[in-house]
DNA sequence: GATGAAAAATCTGTGAC
DNA sequence: GTCACAGATTTTTCATC
């Protein structure tokens, strides 16, 4: 279903995303018209999703980032959906994971300072539903290795 | 700096990012050229770093995620840069972020299947450098909603 | 100083081999 | 899978507000 040249091609869109089809295929060396086949055949089969744009969060006043730890008040019927919907609405919530186990969710917030983000987690964070235990932590970085993708 | 415009171009860019620059031209209500050059301005104000591939894991054959919350052993040295150093060289993991506070990082490893996972923490997660404490949770699902960021 | 229209340059996707 | 081309897209130029 996916061969070499089709890892290679995702290693090399992964280190350098933002090259051109033809600079791509030379990396991956393949043509530019196996790429775009190649590509497409990705984009078809759902291996490839599409691309997003990256926003330099700090750059546009948002300096402060926070992760929220959750856990849901299970008892009753669908906690989970509801939260979840809840937790998209808030604009300051930046992504969303949620897990098998005790913990249930994970938020990732950002606020432009402290005091902003003391506002969030208490007018929008603290509103949602089915709340049972919220645990922060500060952000420092993230880092993310695109060079060493398993592709 | 950045004007109604520019988080007009933003937001439609997070909300449909594979759009041709003349459509999201359109949908920000400017025309091709204007937005051409501020995309390039910001890009150069380092507001914009790019766009990023997105990859459907469980698609390649990765089925499963799953986050890992350290804490580490601070005695000695510069245990955080050795850790993360050494974190990056793991091609499983594929996200690395770092706290303020009673935890240190967190760490998103993919794995073919249970099996997999447990060979790849056996073998190279706990072999990392200056673990004290590891907690793991089996991830989900992730879910973000570009259409309602703060930009 | 930034914008819009149109030309110029570049890039992508398709068909033939 | 490759080559060459047509079509589409992006960038730059130039005049304008």
């Amino acid at each position: 279903m996916l061969d070499d040249t089709d890892r290679r091609i995702l290693r090399q869109m992964q280190a350098a995303p933002d090259l051109a089809l033809a600079d791509l295929a030379d990396r991956a060396g393949v043509t530019p018209a196996t790429l775009s086949r190649r590509l497409e055949r990705m984009r078809e089969g759902g291996v490839l999703l599409g691309k997003r744009a990256e926003i330099n969060w700090p750059a546009l006043g948002y300096a402060v980032e926070v992760s929220l730890r959750i856990t849901l008040d299970k008892t009753q019927g669908n906690a989970f959906d509801s939260f979840i919907a809840a937790a998209r609405e808030v604009p300051e919530v930046i992504e969303i994971q949620t897990f098998l186990g005790q913990v249930d969710a994970r938020l990732s917030v950002i606020a432009r300072d402290i005091p902003h983000y003391q506002q969030i987690y208490r007018d929008r964070i603290l509103t949602l539903p089915h709340l049972a235990d919220i645990e922060a932590l500060m952000h420092v970085a993230r880092i993310k290795d695109e060079e060493a993708l398993p592709v």
